[in-house]
DNA sequence: TGTACATCAGTGAACGCGCGTTCACTGATGTAC
DNA sequence: TGTACATCAGTGAACGCGCGTTCACTGATGTAC
């Protein structure tokens, strides 16, 4: 398959950047290889350095990817009604759940990829990604539920419920396959849902 | 150094599981080599598979090396007075501080290792040791501050406290350097303070 | 519109590197008498 | 208590492996006329 058309080449880079963003969120930052992201994609690795300057540069726009897909999804729903507090109860019940529990790599990129990014370098692309990506998606999330009117009040009750949120779905993770991560799901879903 | 005394030897593998421990927490497990935490030890890596199975064993045994660390802290906390609500304070003060945020290898292993555990395999001692650790934890934050008298009242209280405060430390490392990271530690600690 | 040629997306072999792990070896330690 | 010898903790070279990255090559694509 000597020489795609430009075409043909967007949508390469597009599904080896949509292979990764899975892979990364599923296996993390060290679990994405070069060659078997390209082999997801139908490609051989040779290739892979005409659409990425780099690994780290795959990562860091996996992550903006990933970000994006879950930022739409809540666009939608914020869309779907006008009671923003059924949104937000929408939005809370599927992060809460054994589904996205256990299907990291659909998930939310925030709490797949927070420890990664916690130990990337300084000035690595994946952290401006990942702060690109939570500052969207608390903007998106002070629009959902009755917030408080000033600005900073506002943040500080979104910034309560997303490190719960974020907390919890995490913490599910690693102790999934114990009964302790169903109840804990269930306790923290129902306390932001219902306070 | 051939040939070490069995009370030197003994020292060797704690000395090796302590740098660990750190390693572990402030780079992952696969921020761990073999090689470097030998090294770290002042050993060579050949040495290695006297004191542990595989990198596997050790990586688990760190794990519980740094709860135990971590649980002995909240027991002095509990011990110093009699006051329940005044040592659950000085816990959060502490574990949701810019200093914990920035030395993760001598912090909560909850915190530290949750997105490595979920990405463990089912039968990894990894997993069994983080499931254990976070079962004292919460064990030991049950007697911390004015618990509901019903066991599953109780348990459903540290389950959000806990969660909530594992994911402002998670969020907070992976956005350190950003203001928004000491607005978020600022803001978890006062709601879990006051509340 | 057709042709001649330069471009370059994808291939697959190869590179240097560091990893986890193994192993023959050394000589002080531990033990049996 | 001393001695003779087996044990085995630590050494350092070596292994196979998979990684990220490079590169000469191919031939369809894109372009200039």
């Amino acid at each position: 398959m000597p020489r795609a058309s430009r075409a043909q080449m967007e949508l390469h880079r597009q599904t080896v950047l949509h292979a990764a963003s899975k892979m990364v969120r599923e296996r993390g930052v060290d679990g994405v290889t070069v060659p078997e992201v390209m082999a997801t994609a139908g490609l051989t690795h040779g290739g892979f350095y005409r659409h990425f300057e780099s690994k780290d540069a795959l990562v860091a726009q996996a992550c903006a990817a990933a970000f994006t897909q879950r930022l739409a999804a809540m666009d939608d729903a914020l869309e779907t009604t006008d009671n923003t507090e059924a949104a937000r109860r929408a939005w809370l019940q599927d992060y809460l759940s054994p589904a996205h529990r256990d299907a990291p790599e659909d998930g939310c990129a925030t709490a797949a990829l927070a420890g990664d990014v916690a130990r990337a370098p300084e000035g690595a692309a994946l952290r401006d990604a990942y702060l690109d990506g939570l500052r969207n998606m608390i903007e998106k999330a002070e629009r959902m539920g009755n917030r408080p009117a000033d600005p900073e009040a506002r943040e500080q009750e979104v910034l309560v419920e997303l490190a719960t949120a974020v907390g919890a779905l995490v913490l599910s993770r690693a102790i999934a396959g114990d009964a302790l991560s169903e109840r804990l799901l269930d306790t923290v879903r129902r306390h932001l849902i219902n306070e």
